[in-house]
DNA sequence: ACAGAATGTCATGCC
DNA sequence: TGGGCATGACATTCT
């Protein structure tokens, strides 16, 4: 009696509701005429998942407004149950109409009891008929203003969710096969009808949906669920005219629509499905559940009745209902269901990113603040789904979706009771999702450890990529222009900073022109620098261009190069390479042109040299610049009247050389004088040579430290790279063994303690340790065994 | 006047 | 052995 006493206040007060309902009626069309198309669009999307949630949010408000007494719901939500417990006598079926029974236990922990019975509502509303007999219980649902009845009913079948054990024995006598149930319940709903019919409620409607179940096969509505629904709507709303009782119709038409779909659904799960592997099932979710009977359905409209509770979906009872739900069935479902929610997500096509957004977005659609919700979902991922603390890791990385068509296996080997149904997993993921954030923090009572929110994860991990990056950088010791010069030559190929003008390309070019310039009288064009002048002969020439090719990089800057003026600056062109070898190396030009060269360029006379130069030439100061700027070679010729110019003198063959002293008659100054000329002159170029290649070595050693420090550059990048790919690779491992140990389950069911066992990875896979038990002995039949994920 | 670079010269060693 | 080259050291020159 205690029972329906409670059930009855409780009709009584649903009751109310639906009445306050009544009042909001039109505007709640209004609401859905103008607003659900957005919303659904920003809520549902086009997947497969925003049929789930729109389900999800419908069943949840027709639990907590609407679900009409009238509906059939009733009669097929106890069938329902009854296969339901007949799926659980499978041991691996979970079916998501549990969840909807389970909404209301906790709402009513006194009717916990109700398991006992479903009967007990109907009785107390209907004038005590059989418990059994649901028709009588809706019937009177109908009378008496419907929804609130419909509701306790659904409430006593939460209880009886809660309490399974009782209920199980209560419906006892129900339990019949799927197909007679099914018939059985078409009967019911006929009676119901009737009483309907006799109450003003149209006919239409409950044909309608009697009609439903009769053609479960015809799915022709399925597709255009959607699209009719407006239409479906209206059709209710007629009916609505008829019985003069618009919301409730509606309402009602809506309970028995989500009745049906649920009984279609159980039926499905048991006569089409081996309860083991439906895609579909596994696919969607939860709501895939819901709504493939939905489709199936060719009545109803979903479409609407869906959206209205979700534009209602914000009212506090909805939410508490939605947390109830999730506490229920969190009880009534262990983490093996949370498991399947891993294929769930996983399964949610390739937009995996997309759903979660979607999730946030449908949760933004109710007012709520974004960060809010998104902790929100973490919490209510957590109070629903202790052990699927990784589930969002997985659903938000891409490498991870691979793994999950393997998860099932997983699952399996971790616990037999698995389930492939995952639309009660689903439905908590969805119901988390609207979940107010009190609840959540009352939620994370319940909840284990803290499971990691997949947003913050992500930015997380993109985050400690940067930081890594920086930290490692500062591990290498790289100062910030470092790091950035590294960033520049990470980014530019062109990293050699070096001087183009060091580069060794033809210095005997350079010499050449300049040489040209400096001296007429030089025989060879390739080296006629006073200097170089040696090597003009024919024999020479080559050599001394070889040698000079070979030299390459001499390069003294151009003003050092020309400070003796003998050369015109306009020659070099501005080549760096021209401006090797300017030197003024006049004792070896002839005088004459020497002189004239000088005295057109040189414009500099430094006194000093002057005098010096005076003094050891013994020349007088009348003569001008142009013996100042002769060498001392050229001045000491003069000064001892040799007949050659100097650069013959240095630059002729040895052979030559001799024949041409033979041929003159010198004494031996002019003949030590000659020789000495001759000597300095080659010891010049020797020298300037031997500069030249000296500077070269050195641009080389350079361009090499350059080379080398690129290099270092490109290594230090990949190590970067090979570091980042290392603590990627790690975090991905470590989530998953979190995720793989939340999953198992021993032989009764309950998650592994990591305190107590570990995960230990080998060649044949992932094992399950004990914690005080040594790898030696790892090899024991007591750890069980995984299949490697990847 | 001085520093520093460029250049020239010498001495030396080597081929 | 002498010529030539290379190079270090020093001196000179120049800026």
């Amino acid at each position: 009696m205690l029972y329906l006493k409670k059930y009855f206040t409780e009709g009584l007060i649903q009751f109310t509701i639906l009445l306050s309902l009544i009042g909001v009626r039109l505007d709640l069309d209004t609401y859905l005429n103008n607003q659900l198309p957005p919303l659904r669009e920003i809520i549902l999307g086009p997947s497969s998942a925003y049929t789930q949630t729109q389900f999800h949010n419908l069943r949840n408000t027709l639990d907590g407004y609407g679900i009409h007494p009238k509906s059939v719901d009733l009669d097929h939500f106890f069938t329902t149950r009854r296969l339901l417990n007949q799926v659980r006598s499978l041991d691996h079926l979970r079916v998501p109409s549990t969840e909807l029974s389970a909404w209301l236990v906790h709402r009513d922990p006194e009717t916990v009891v109700s398991a006992t019975s479903q009967s007990g509502p109907s009785i107390a509303l209907d004038n005590g008929g059989s418990l059994e007999d649901v028709n009588n219980s809706e019937a009177s649902a109908m009378r008496g203003a419907g929804g609130a009845s419909e509701t306790t009913y659904s409430l006593s079948g939460e209880d009886s969710l809660g309490a399974v054990a009782p209920e199980d024995s209560q419906e006892q006598g129900e339990r019949e096969s799927s197909d007679d149930l099914s018939k059985e319940d078409i009967d019911l709903i006929d009676i119901l009808w009737r009483q309907d019919i006799d109450l003003g409620a149209g006919r239409k409607v409950f044909n309608y949906s009697s009609r439903q179940k009769e053609s479960e096969a015809d799915k022709p509505n399925e597709e255009n669920e959607e699209a009719s629904g407006r239409e479906e709507k209206q059709s209710l709303t007629h009916v609505d005219g008829e019985t003069g009782e618009s919301i409730p119709t509606e309402l009602t038409s809506l309970g028995a629509q989500t009745s049906l779909s649920l009984q279609e659904c159980l039926r499905l799960l048991e006569a089409t499905f081996p309860f083991g592997e439906e895609p579909e099932f596994q696919a969607t979710g939860s709501t895939s559940q819901l709504r493939a009977p939905t489709e199936e359905t060719p009545s109803t409209s979903q479409g609407i009745p869906l959206q209205a509770p979700l534009s209602q979906s914000d009212t506090p009872l909805d939410l508490e209902q939605q947390w109830q739900d999730i506490m229920s069935i969190m009880e009534l479902q262990d983490m093996e269901v949370n498991n399947t929610a891993v294929n769930v997500s996983m399964n949610n096509d390739p937009n995996n990113n997309n759903a979660s957004t979607t999730d946030s977005a449908t949760i933004g659609s109710f007012g709520l603040p974004r960060s809010t919700l998104i902790n929100q979902d973490v919490s209510l991922h957590q109070a629903s789904l202790p052990s699927c603390s990784q589930d969002f890791p997985p659903l938000f990385n891409p490498e991870l979706d691979s793994i999950g068509v393997q998860r099932p296996t997983l699952v399996r080997l971790s616990s037999s009771n698995s389930s492939n149904i995952n639309s009660t997993f689903g439905a908590t993921n969805l119901t988390g999702l609207f979940l107010p954030p009190p609840l959540n923090s009352t939620t994370n009572l319940t909840t284990t450890p803290v499971l990691p929110d997949p947003f913050s994860s992500l930015l997380e991990e993109s985050m400690l990529d940067e930081i890594s990056l920086l930290d490692l950088a500062m591990e290498e010791g790289f100062s910030q222009d470092q790091a950035s010069q590294l960033e520049d030559e990470l980014d530019s190929d062109s990293g050699l900073s070096l001087d183009s003008s060091h580069s060794p390309a033809s210095p005997s070019n350079s010499d050449t022109s300049c040489s040209s310039a400096a001296s007429s009288s030089s025989t060879s064009a390739t080296f006629s620098e006073e200097g170089a002048v040696g090597y003009s002969t024919d024999s020479e020439a080559a050599t001394a261009e070889a040698e000079e090719g070979a030299v390459g990089g001499y390069q003294p800057e151009y003003s050092k190069l020309c400070r003796m003026g003998y050369q015109d600056p306009s020659q070099f062109h501005g080549i760096p390479q021209l401006e090797s070898v300017n030197h003024n190396h006049t004792y070896n030009l002839p005088l004459a042109s020497s002189y004239s060269e000088r005295s057109q360029l040189s414009t500099s006379c430094s006194k000093k040299g002057r005098d010096k130069q005076m003094q050891q030439t013994k020349l007088q100061p009348p003569q001008d610049c142009v013996d100042r700027q002769s060498s001392r070679d050229d001045r000491r010729a003069r000064a001892m009247d040799i007949p050659f110019s100097n650069d013959k003198i240095i630059n002729l063959p040895v052979e030559e050389f001799n024949e041409l002293l033979a041929k003159q008659h010198l004494n031996e100054d002019q003949l030590s004088l000659i020789r000495d000329i001759r000597r300095r002159g080659k010891n010049k170029m020797a020298a300037q040579n031997c500069r030249k290649r000296k500077l070269d070595t050195i641009l080389k050693l350079e361009e090499g430290v350059q080379d080398l420090q690129r290099e270092k550059a490109q290594l230090l990048k990949e190590k970067m790279e090979y570091c980042k790919c290392i603590r990627q690779t790690k975090q991905k491992v470590q989530s998953l063994s979190q995720e793989l140990f939340a999953q198992l389950r021993d032989e009764e069911g309950r998650p592994y303690s990591a305190s107590e066992y570990f995960l230990q990875y080998g060649p044949d896979g992932v094992l399950l340790m004990p914690l005080n038990m040594t790898t030696e002995q790892s090899n024991k039949p007591d750890k069980k065994q995984k299949d490697k994920k990847k």
